[in-house]
RNA sequence: GCCGCCAUAGCUCAGUUGGUUAGAGCGCUAGAUUGUGGAUCUAGAGGUCCCUGGUUCGAGCCCAGGUGGUGGUACCA
C-alpha cells in the first residue's frame, strides 16, 4: 500500500511568505484594534485601498522603471496595462487623495491598515508581505500638521503597551540638510544621486559609527567581506560639514533647534528648515510632549520623496538574545511630509505628511519584552463521541452549550476515547461532555474538568489509580448540563 | 546583487577511508487498560539522504552546476 508516488506536490510556503496561526493572529488584532483607537480618537478616518495599483501609480520611485518586478510584484493585466502589488501605504493614499479630491474634506486625515508586499531577499524577520499601519493628514501646509503626527504616533505606541521612556519619536527636517548639500555644491537636478547616497549614507550612523559615514560621504566604503560601497565622492570639508549636522543635538528640543538656526541658517532653504523645526519644537512642548518626541538631526530616511519634517519611531529598551546578546529593536515606524506626492497626479500641488508604523516588527519587539506570554486562549467544551450511529446526540449536547454562549463543539473524527481525551487536551478544553450508553440510560451526562484533572493527574503515579480515580469528574442529571459546565469554566476564570 | 556556511524521518541530529537492507532521541498512531489526558512497557507508521549531471565495480559520503536555507554586506519606496 505505501507504494512510492513521485508526483506529490511538496507542501510548502513561497520564499518569503508566511502563514500566521490563532496565538499571532490574536496578538495582531489586539495591536491593531489599539492603534486604531488612538487614530480614531486623534479624528482620523478609515480609508482601503486595493491590493494592486498600476504600476505607473506607484510612481517614479520605483528604483527601475524598465524592470517593473525588481522591488515590486508586478503583472501585466489582459490589456497589457502593468499592475503592481503595493509596496507601501502612501503611494495608494496619494492615487486615492487625487482621484477622490473633490469628495474629500480638507484637511484630511485618514488611517489605514493591511498587508504590503515587497519583491526582495528576505531574512530572519523580514518577510515580503508584511503589515503597516498608516495615518496622513493631506491638504495642511503647516508643520501643526507634522507636529501632531508625532505626538500622535508617541500616543499610538503607548496605546500598544510601550511604555513611556521606552520609546522615543525622533524628528528633523529634511531642509535643514538640503541647505548643507546646496551649500556645498550638491545642490540642482544633477545631484539627486549623489543626494540620495549622502542620506543613506547618514541614514547608517548608528550601525557604522561617523568613520563608516565618512568613508561613505567620500570615496566609498569597504565592508568585511570584501564587498565595496561606492561613496558620494565629497571632499574632506564637505563630509565634515555633512556631518557637523549630526553634532548639533542638544539636551532639549529648543535648545537644538537653536543650534541648528545658528549654524545652518546660510542658505535659504537651511533657514526655513530650523524655522520650521522650531516651531515644532514649540508645539510639542505647548502640548506636553517633550521627551517624547526629541528634535535629532540624524534622522534623514532613506526616501527621496520627502521635502520637510521627517520622523522616526525608535525602541529603546534593550533584552538580551537566546545568545546573550542585547537585541537592538531599532526602528518601528517613519514618515514625514511629501508635498510633492499628490501633485504626480493632478496639477493642483497638495502638501501632505503622515507616518507608517511597521506592525510586524513592533508586534516582534513586543512580544520578545513580555516574553513568549501568548497566553493559551482557552479553547471549546468538547462533546465525546461514543458510538458511532449516536453522533447526533452529541451534536445536540453541543448545540445546547451553544445556545448558552459556550464555545463547543462534538467530536468528528473516528478514533477511540482515549484519543479523544488527548483531543481536547490539545485543543485546551476547559471540559469534555461524556455520554454512552450508561449516563444515557439514566438521562445523566458526565463532566470531566481538564483542568482540575491535569492537577490531580501530577500526583497519581501507577496505572491503577489512575483508572480507578477519575479525577475531577462529575455525573450529573442532563437536564443540569448547561449550569455545571458554567460552574467548571467559573472555576478557572 | 556580492562573500561565506549549511542541506539525512514531522523536529533535533548521528552515519567510519567510498562498501550489504541508512540509524537514534523526541514527536505521531495503536496495544497493554470492554469507557478516560499523565507515567511506564511494547509494537507500528513515517526517508527521492535537496535536485541534475559526473567520477567509480559501487556514492548519503568525492566533483561540477542548480535550488533552498542561513550569517554578513548592499538595497529597503
Amino acid at each position: 500500500m505505501n507504494a512510492r508516488r513521485t508526483d506529490l506536490t511538496q507542501a510548502r510556503t513561497p520564499r518569503g511568505f508566511a502563514d500566521r496561526g490563532a496565538a499571532e493572529l490574536a496578538a495582531t488584532r489586539a495591536m491593531a484594534d489599539r492603534i486604531r483607537e488612538t487614530y480614531e480618537l486623534w479624528g482620523f478616518e478609515e480609508v482601503e485601498t486595493p491590493f494592486f495599483e498600476y504600476t505607473d501609480a506607484l510612481g517614479k520611485f520605483l528604483p527601475d522603471q524598465d524592470r517593473p518586478n525588481a522591488g515590486v510584484f508586478s503583472l501585466q493585466d489582459d490589456d497589457e496595462q502593468w499592475m503592481s502589488l503595493r509596496y507601501d501605504l502612501t503611494a495608494p493614499l496619494a492615487r486615492h487623495v487625487a482621484e477622490n479630491f473633490q469628495k474629500l474634506a480638507k484637511p484630511y486625515r485618514s488611517y489605514r491598515f493591511g498587508p504590503v508586499f515587497r519583491n526582495e531577499k528576505p531574512g530572519p524577520g523580514r518577510f515580503r508581505q508584511f503589515l503597516q499601519f498608516d495615518a496622513d493628514i493631506v491638504g495642511a501646509p503647516s508643520v501643526s500638521a507634522d507636529a501632531e503626527m508625532c505626538m500622535m504616533m508617541a500616543d499610538a505606541l503607548e496605546a500598544v503597551g510601550v511604555k513611556r521612556g521606552d520609546y522615543v519619536i525622533k524628528v528633523n527636517n529634511r531642509k535643514i540638510l538640503d541647505g548643507v548639500m546646496e551649500a556645498i555644491g550638491l545642490g540642482g537636478e544633477e545631484n539627486a544621486g549623489r543626494r540620495l547616497t549622502v542620506l543613506r549614507a547618514i541614514d547608517k550612523l548608528d550601525r557604522l559609527g561617523p568613520d563608516g559615514v565618512r568613508a561613505l560621504l567620500g570615496d566609498g566604503r569597504k565592508d568585511e567581506s570584501g564587498d565595496f560601497t561606492k561613496g558620494a565622492g565629497l571632499d574632506e570639508a564637505g563630509a565634515a560639514r555633512v556631518l557637523s549636522i549630526l553634532e548639533a543635538k542638544r539636551s532639549t528640543n529648543a535648545e537644538t533647534a537653536e543650534a541648528l538656526a545658528a549654524e545652518f541658517a546660510a542658505t535659504p532653504v537651511g533657514a526655513k528648515g530650523a524655522t520650521e523645526l522650531k516651531a515644532i519644537a514649540d508645539l510639542l512642548a505647548a502640548a506636553g510632549y517633550d521627551g517624547r518626541v526629541s528634535v535629532d538631526p540624524s534622522v534623514v530616511r532613506g526616501l527621496e520623496y520627502y521635502t520637510g519634517p521627517v520622523y522616526e519611531a525608535e525602541l529603546t529598551f534593550q533584552i538580551a538574545g537566546d545568545d546573550g546578546k542585547p537585541i537592538q529593536f531599532g526602528s518601528v515606524g517613519g514618515g514625514g511630509r511629501y508635498d510633492g506626492l499628490v501633485g504626480r497626479f493632478m496639477a493642483e500641488n497638495t502638501p501632505a505628511t503622515g507616518f507608517s508604523i511597521g506592525v510586524s516588527r513592533l508586534q516582534a519587539a513586543l512580544r520578545a519584552l513580555k516574553g513568549e506570554t501568548a497566553e493559551a486562549s482557552t479553547g471549546p467544551v468538547v462533546v465525546l463521541a461514543f458510538d458511532r450511529d449516536r453522533i447526533g446526540d452529541s451534536m445536540a449536547l453541543a448545540a445546547r452549550l451553544r445556545a448558552a454562549g459556550i464555545k463547543a463543539e462534538a467530536y468528528l473524527g473516528g478514533s477511540g476515547m482515549k484519543a479523544q481525551m488527548k483531543y481536547a487536551d490539545r485543543r485546551k478544553s476547559p471540559c469534555v461532555v461524556i455520554q454512552g450508553s450508561d449516563e444515557r440510560d439514566k438521562g445523566e451526562v458526565t463532566l470531566k474538568d481538564l483542568v482540575e484533572g491535569a492537577k490531580a493527574a501530577a500526583a497519581i503515579a501507577d496505572r491503577a489509580e489512575w483508572t480507578e480515580s477519575r479525577p475531577a469528574q462529575v455525573t450529573v442529571p442532563e437536564a443540569r448540563l448547561v449550569e455545571e459546565v458554567q460552574a467548571i469554566l467559573a472555576r478557572h476564570r
